[in-house]
RNA sequence: GGAGAGGUACCGAAGAGGUCGUACCGGGCCCGACUCGAAAUCGGGUUACCGCCUAAUCCGCGGUACGUGGGUUCGAAUCCCACCCUCUCCGCCA
């Protein structure tokens, strides 16, 4: 959520920067709503302060036994008057509040503009993609064949977009999950933490993702949870409405949890195998941090999810998304993009980004500033990494002419010293 | 699921229709005094948000907020209704 007022200061600013998203937002019904909203509540405002003052001196008179039906009258003319213009002013506010809700955050002046994926920018490459003498096949095939992924009866269990590993696969899963894990506490700093894996609409709300993509979530019927889309809705709310100390900041988590997406709009895109499920798992970094600073931070979080790529030897590229790709509530986003043999191309792996105070006006989260005074922090996060898809380009990376697959060194530890996957 | 208790400032906690939400009292925190220094003690200070004003996130003025939303009333933290949350006990349960 951008500051109306700020907008209403800077309005050719925030058109210029919103316009190289692409969409329309209505800007100027905001600050002529916003108009409006102001004139009523100083109406109201005004007739408050009318009524507090009689109020008061009725009471002042009926101690002295004085008559005041007369004033107890004008008084309940006023109150009547305010409640029909409290009315007004609610319309007005959510008039206001679902124009505002609407709008996404401003890009960041670094950001290249750009209309789609087309315009992004790549900045970095790491490794070399590997070379076979021997046509590469698909993490579904080689998985299948392994014995260790078995979609069909994943569908049984629950329908399309879910999947079963089986035995070491389970096990490799499990084995990125505690060495993302890992790295992330041990050598990177970050806290450990670990969410309910359901979260209310106010949360949703506090990181962008309700009211506007509702869609994308899969709602538990009967109530007000949702299953997470991602560790970030869970992880950026434990601060919600809080203030914290400029001391404690930067403040970094780590969370393993699954993700639910419904994934609706996505019929026929990347049906085959496990690039895009219903359900899958994540290790998210999320950051809080003072407002100065926040971009060498969202440098540092993007350099700790490309440390688990080099450390499992995955060539990986890492891009600007320009301004016509970024998320809702991103200011600046980097993808990191890992290498797939079968596919020829570079696939999303993890999503870093900068929501500046966008969430934290959203969720009110604030710290106190130099001068005591408190003022809404920076909130970041990225993946670190999906681990599903971790898991497929391990597959793909690492197979061998006889189908096998060699376990990347760093990952053997977490899985019993195996030096590979076998029949 | 059943029964009960409770949600008031940074924390604990009082207030039960108007003269204190600059919210009893206690603690914390900040400043000062005492001290070589500290502790103890003493004195002073310390809610947030919105609007107006403004160069200003200062000051000043006004408004709102006692879990949330309604209602009653000239006036609600206080009375009424609904809902949410927390705690205790019982039942069930990994």
């Amino acid at each position: 959520m951008l500051d109306k007022n700020f907008v209403r200061e800077n309005l050719d600013l925030v058109k210029e920067r919103l316009a190289t998203r692409g969409g329309r937002y209505s800007l100027d019904e905001l600050v002529s709503v916003d108009t409006e909203w102001k004139k009523a509540v100083l109406r109201s405002e005004e007739l408050r302060r009318r009524r507090n003052e009689a109020s008061e001196a009725i009471g002042k008179l009926k101690r002295n036994g004085v008559d005041t039906s007369e004033q107890q009258a004008t008084v309940k003319q006023i109150s009547s008057e305010i409640k029909s213009l409290d009315e007004t002013v609610q319309a007005i506010e959510e008039r206001l509040n679902s124009i505002l809700h609407g709008i996404p955050n401003l890009p960041d002046s670094s950001v290249p503009v750009g209309a789609d994926e087309n315009e992004n920018q790549e900045i970095r490459r790491w490794g070399t993609a590997p070379e076979f003498d021997f046509d590469p096949s698909d993490h579904v095939d080689l998985g299948t064949n392994l014995g260790i992924l078995d979609t069909d009866r994943a569908v049984k269990i629950a329908g399309a977009r879910f999947s079963l590993l089986r035995g070491e696969g389970a096990l490799m899963e499990r084995a990125l999950i505690n060495f993302m894990l890992d790295v992330h506490t041990l050598d990177h700093g970050y806290q450990e933490v670990l969410t309910p894996f359901v979260a209310n609409s106010t949360s949703l709300f506090g990181t962008g993702n309700l009211p506007k993509f509702a869609q994308d979530l899969f709602k538990i019927e009967g109530t007000d949870y949702y299953l997470i889309p991602t560790a970030e809705v869970s992880v950026t709310n434990i601060y919600q409405g809080d203030t914290l100390d400029l001391e404690e900041l930067p403040k970094k988590f780590v969370a393993y949890t699954p993700c639910f997406r419904s994934e609706a709009g996505s019929y026929g895109k990347d049906v085959r195998g496990l690039i895009r499920q219903h359900q899958f798992n994540k290790v998210e970094l999320v950051k809080f941090t003072a407002p100065t600073g926040s971009y060498e931070e969202l440098e540092s979080l993007t350099r700790d999810a490309e440390d688990i790529l080099q450390r499992l030897g995955l060539h990986y590229r890492v891009i600007t998304l320009c301004t016509g790709d970024m998320g809702f509530s991103s200011a600046k986003t980097y993808d990191i993009e890992v290498w797939l043999p079968s596919q020829n191309r570079f696939r999303e792996i993890s999503s870093c980004s900068n929501f500046e105070a966008f969430q934290a006006r959203r969720a009110n989260i604030r710290f106190k500033n130099e001068t005591g005074k408190r003022q809404y922090l920076h909130t970041l996060n990225g993946s670190g990494l999906a681990v599903g898809r971790t898991w497929l380009a391990i597959l793909e990376n690492y197979q061998q002419k006889d189908g096998s697959i060699v376990i990347p060194e760093a990952l053997r530890p977490y899985m019993g010293g195996r030096k590979s996957l076998k029949k």
